[in-house]
Parts: structure tokens; sequence; C-alpha cells
RNA sequence: GUGCCUAUAGCUCAAUUGGCAGAGCACUCGGUUGUGGUCCGAGCGGUUACCGGUUCAAGCCCGGUUAGGCACCCCA
């Protein structure tokens, strides 16, 4: 190693490495497939937008463009973002390609990093993978259950059992106003009561309160005003079918009046999809001489891994014609953690090669090129080591790989015109000509 | 942004409480002509995260920085 101090990666920001690959592939190809069979298409946004694209739709007063934006200025003085979600960069581009004017409904689907500038730990990080759904331009509550029903199914799809679907009606600008009214004073009433946050909180966010963790706050929750109470007749109804729509499908949902979301776009449904939290004594009661076990941090129980809702304001906010829409997304970093903590099984990858070429000598060496390519030609993938010599070393190599056969290149066959074939199982040899190598191993692999 | 904990080889961890920097795994190469796994041997790998302080002497004590973990805030 050189003495040069080695570069660190940023803070809060992860390389995904070979072993880790296959959860994500395993990932991308459930839900791309999921989302085409629900007539989904694809679409990619850039990273940066302008960060105005952001105030406008998620909120200036939220927590995510207040604290936990990256913006910065370019030459010209343009105010950018890096994108801290994506259905606001998704409205901007359903916008300005004039998708407003497809038939409807727009349903489209993305996958990419997101950024956040938050303080890391365990399943957050400041840049983390993000993928989701936006349907446009459809009211109705089968839409809002359509995609409840796809987060449902891919996360089942992935192996996952304990799940709970929390969901709740937020209404909108018709009724929202009067709960909110209702909400201040209530705990404006009992301010004394209050935590010191939730003091604080009555005054920049009320709705935040409902967040509060505090037994004493959670205390005064229950007499609190809800939201279902001050719904107006059109959200009352859109809510209930939504319900209905769950009940028939047979959802495991939850009723959560506290639920609030924090971005500001957000109308009526509003739902999140969690991992039912283990109980904390479990953890304590674990055997302190099971070693392997206690290593394994629970660190994604609990944690959402899926959030969305209705925004059926946010596409006019936005500049665009009054249009419903309602979509969520889902954190790859944290399904892949979870994946992990629940040992949840990935299908076996496919690219393993099945047989291992090794040479001796130049001239062989030549040779072993070739028949690679011709292998991999005929749909069979190779393992090599041409910069090894020794074929003790190779013959390790071949081992390790896991390989059924090891095809021989020495000097000699390479003259001959021949191939050792040794079965690796057994140690059986024997010699083929190099005429009939490929047909000779297809053979042999299919038995 | 706040609080608590942590940092020794690529990984998991030792170092008799301040006295020569170590093991296992992994990796590379050997164990008599061109044959893997088991076994045996050797090698590679460290300015103990970084900067400073106390001391004859610091991986160990003290201060700072950085990074990681956890909790809060909030969130995917």
């Amino acid at each position: 190693m050189s003495k040069q101090k080695i570069i660190q990666s940023v803070k809060g920001m992860h390389d995904i490495l070979p072993p880790d690959q296959p959860h994500w592939k395993h990932i991308y190809k459930k839900v791309s497939g999921l989302f085409e069979d629900y007539g989904y298409e694809k679409i990619d946004t850039p990273i940066l937008e302008p960060a105005d694209l952001f105030l406008r739709s998620i909120g200036e007063a939220t927590d995510i463009v207040e604290k936990e934006m990256y913006t910065f200025k370019t030459r010209g003085g343009d105010e950018l973002a890096l994108r801290p979600e994506n259905t606001a960069s998704v409205v901007r581009a359903y916008l300005e390609n004039g998708m407003n004017v497809w038939p409807h409904p727009v349903k489209l689907w993305y996958w990419g990093p997101m950024f956040r500038h938050d303080q890391p730990q365990a399943g957050r990080y400041r840049q983390f993978h993000q993928f989701g759904v936006e349907a446009f331009g459809d009211e109705s509550s089968a839409a809002d259950a359509e995609v409840i029903y796809m987060a449902l199914l891919f996360l089942e799809g992935l192996g996952f059992k304990n799940l709970v679907l929390k969901i709740n009606s937020i209404g909108d600008a018709n009724c929202r106003p009067q709960f909110i009214k209702a909400f201040k004073d209530f705990f404006k009433s009992r301010n004394k009561k209050l935590c010191a946050q939730c003091k604080l909180r009555l005054k920049t966010n009320v709705l935040r309160i409902l967040d509060c963790k505090e037994i004493i706050c959670r205390e005064i929750f229950k007499e609190a005003p809800q939201f279902l109470d001050f719904l107006d007749e059109n959200c009352r109804d859109h809510f209930k079918k939504v319900i209905e729509f769950l009940d028939e499908i047979k959802a495991p949902y939850m009723l959560d009046p506290y639920l609030v979301r924090g971005l500001d776009y957000y109308t009526n449904t509003v739902f999140e999809i969690a991992l039912e939290e283990t109980p904390p004594l479990a953890v304590a009661e674990e055997k302190p001489d099971d070693k392997e076990k206690s290593k394994e941090q629970p660190v994604s129980t609990g944690l959402t891994l899926v959030a969305g809702g209705r925004y059926n304001k946010l596409v006019n906010l936005l500049g665009g014609p009054v249009t419903p829409a309602v979509g969520w997304a889902a954190g790859v970093e944290r399904l892949v953690a979870a994946m992990k903590n629940f040992n949840l099984r990935i299908p076996e990858s496919k690219s393993q090669p099945k047989i291992f070429l090794a040479q001796l000598g130049d001239f062989a060496k030549r040779k072993s090129l070739v028949l690679f390519e011709e292998f991999r030609r005929n749909g069979i993938k190779a393992g090599t080591s041409l910069g090894r010599d020794s074929i003790k070393a190779q013959l390790r190599i071949a081992n390790r790989l896991n390989v059924k056969f090891t095809l021989i290149i020495g000097h000699k066959e390479a003259i001959d015109k021949t191939v050792i074939l040794r079965e690796m199982d057994s140690g059986i040899q024997e010699v083929i000509p190099m005429e009939g190598i490929i047909e000779a191993v297809k053979k042999r692999l299919k038995s």
C-alpha cells in the first residue's frame, strides 16, 4: 500500500459492494416486473433540479427542505438542489413533456439515488436510493387502493411477513384548515401540560405534535380532535372507499389517526408500510453467549419501508392543470438491510461460471483465449486466470469458483489439438479433441 | 443540529491495565516433472483513524478533529 492518504467517501455516502449487488438486482427485477405488469412505465429524471421545485412542492417549512436539502449556486447564479425525493421531479417532467395530454391515467415508476443532508444512522444515509410509483389522472379510491396493493405485493414478493400498513386521511384544502384550527385550539388550551418540544411545535408545525413519543403528550392526544371527524363529505367518502377496497383485498391495514407526513403536498390518503416492531424485551432476553446473533443488529424493525399518499394539488401547484395523483416511494437500503435481518433468500445468481479454463505455457494461453470466446458465444460462461502460470494455482481458483469441469490445455495438448477435461468432483479426466469440445462440454453439463 | 458510545492488518478481535505490535480468517506462493478441496510451511499485510499534550516510555491517560454506531429531531 502506498503512503498516500486514502481518500474516504463523503460522510453518509456508501459504496454498494459486489456482495450486496445480488440483493439490489433482485429487488430491481422484482419491482420492475411488478410495475410493468400493472401498466407502469419507467421514467428517469435528473438528479439536479432547480431548488425552487422542491421549495414549492415539498414545502418551505418542512424539515426536508429547511435542514436536509443539498443546495448550491452555479456560476451563472442558478439555485440548484440535489433531489431529496422524486415526486416533484416526476411531476415537473410530466408537465414539461406535455404528458398531461396523454391518455390518462399516466402511470410512471422510477428508481434512483436521492440526497438528504441528515445525520447518518442505521437505515439512513445522505445518499440513498428510492424507487416508487406515481399515477396521474385517477381520482378514484380504487387508484389509492391499487398503489397500496402493489406496495404490499412487492414486499410480500420479497418474502416479508410481519408488515404493518398504517393509513389515514388528512383531508384537502377544503376541510383541512378547519381541522388544523380545531387541533391548534385544543393544544393551546392544554399548552402547559405538553412537553417542551411540543410547545415549540405548537408554534411551528402543529401537526408534528402527533409524532411525539412522550407519554404525557400521547395521553393528551386521546382527546384531541381527529382528522377523520373533520373530513368533508367528499374526503370522507373517498377514504371510506379506500378502506373498503383494502378490506376487499384483505390488506392488513391499521387506521392511524396520528399519521401525518413530512411533505406538504399530500391530500386525503396518506400511508406507510413498516415492519412490525419486535418488542425490546425479546432483544434483552437474548443469550449473551450467542455471539453470532448478538452481532446482527435488528436495525430495520419498525423502520418505515414504504411511504406515500395522494397529492391532488401538486400538479396544479407546479403550474399544471388540476390533476389528481397518487403514489409512494420505498427505500432500497432499508429493504436490503431488512432482508438481511430476516434472512430472506434471494435466488442464486446465474452468472456463476460452469467451467474453468486452465492453461500451461504461452501457446496454450493463446488457445485458451479463443476457446473462452467460443464458449461464451455458445452460452457457457468460463472462468480463467490467464495471469497465473502454475496449474496448481489455477486449479485452486477453479475449485473456489465451484465449477463442474476444468479444461486443461498444456503445451502438448495445444499441439495435439486436444483438451483435458477434468470433472472436479471425481477428479476423473479424459482427453477430448479440440474440434468437438463445445458439444462435449454441453453434453456433460446437461447430464 | 443535539446527546451517549466506539475507532488496532482487508475482516473478526488480542496485547497481563503505561513497558519490543499479535492471532484466526482472507489473500499470494510453496510442499521434486503438468493437477484443486483436507493437511503442513512460508510470505503479504500497521506511523494502532488523524493532530496535539502528559510521561524516561502512550495502542492504553488527557484535549481536539474526522469517521462509524445508537438515540433525539425527522425520515425512505
